[in-house]
DNA sequence: TTCGGAACGGAATGCTTCGTTCCGTTCGAA
DNA sequence: TTCGAACGGAACGAAGCATTCCGTTCCGAA
């Protein structure tokens, strides 16, 4: 016997299943929305998503309610792309590879800008606290890598990010690319070198084989 | 017989001084509250400065109207650092001092964030184009400096200024003190090189006399 | 000393924007 | 055939804000 939801398993069936398709296409809509403008009406999540406003109002209880999901998935997001880049073998390319996607994704706009028209979750506090741990983590693995400038710290990411997000033009595609843009320049003043010195650094004692005595 | 303005060059004097005051006090903290927040009401910057409303709405007969002042005077602002940027001996460090004036003064916020808001008159069209046609020499001196990436373009600069004045804080000084830090990594990245390498670079011809014939 | 009016403070007005609620309708599932 | 989950969208009420209006103050000229 089938549970009362997800009866139908097919993409395309009854009631239930235009709901579902509903569930994401708001929560798409509303992504898309608050990206573009954080303080966007909820009547404009609805007539985007094509669905009336009462099909909102069903799912979550107020707007406060709506942008603390996005919210908390953007956070989530963050820990993601964190925990994925702390697997790059090379500490540098994680670092940096981790920014291009965040930046990407424009998950700054949804967590940072976010935060303050709501009161978070008891979650919420703990996956910020994990998404600082691991940005902490990354900026050391860069900077043990020896490419990143040694007077970075964790706080500074957020700077930079705050940076790229405030870059806009109204097309989205064109914005993604003057944020890689800015975030290029960035980077390579955030390295110490670009590309880095090739082999591996000259170490102590390396050269004094002139003043040795021959035998 | 004196004009009917002007009467009392006295700093402090009667009714025709305190409007004078005024006349300074509504600006200042029009551009403070503007600076903070580009759509506040126009009673906040009654209240900063001190006066009534009507006391605005005696200078300004409209918040549009203020706003088109604040903004052409932070154009001016920054049409006058950048000519004064030109008068530098060295075109790497007209550059980077102009940038580091510019967005400690927070030209942009009271340009282009207030752009947008109003419809511009002609004369704000002529000094925009005259800043964007100094911004260029400015890069262009830059990069005949040698210290300037040869793939920086006028626009980058907009950019640039953009992610410097997202930055922000409550406390106005520590706002400063992080567009600073953020700008220092933005040169670093926009250098070829910082220091540069130090002496005239090598020229042509300059290594083949170990190949010349010896007489 | 007198008096016109420049300058002002701030309440009142009228409008717009929004979050939220409410009610009538639709249509899949049993 | 019937029940109610899921909707669409108008209606409501609160809030924010630019602008206007009116009564008051007090400088400055006569």
């Amino acid at each position: 016997m089938p549970s009362p939801t997800g009866t139908t398993a097919a993409p395309l069936a009854g009631r239930r299943a235009q709901a579902a398709r509903n569930d994401a296409a708001i929560l798409e809509a509303a992504r898309a929305v608050f990206l573009d403008d954080s303080k966007a009406p909820i009547a404009a999540v609805a007539e985007r998503a094509g669905v009336g406003i009462s099909a909102l109002y069903r799912r979550y209880a107020s707007k406060e309610d709506l942008l603390r999901r996005l919210c908390h998935d953007g956070l989530r997001r963050y820990v993601a792309e964190a925990e994925a880049a702390l697997a790059e073998p090379d500490g540098w390319q994680g670092f940096a590879g981790f920014l291009e996607r965040v930046v990407d994704a424009d998950v700054h706009s949804l967590t940072v800008h976010l935060a303050g028209t709501f009161t978070p979750t008891e979650e919420m506090g703990r996956d910020a606290l994990r998404a600082n741990e691991l940005t902490t983590a990354l900026v050391e693995r860069a900077r043990e890598a020896g490419r990143l400038r040694p007077d970075v710290v964790t706080q500074d990411v957020g700077l930079l990010l705050e940076g790229c997000a405030a870059l806009r033009v109204p097309d989205p595609e064109r914005t993604r690319q003057l944020r890689r843009r800015h975030l290029a320049v960035l980077l390579a003043g955030l390295a110490v070198a670009d590309p880095p010195l090739p082999g591996p650094p000259p170490a102590v004692g390396e050269f004094d084989w002139r003043w040795r005595r021959r035998e």
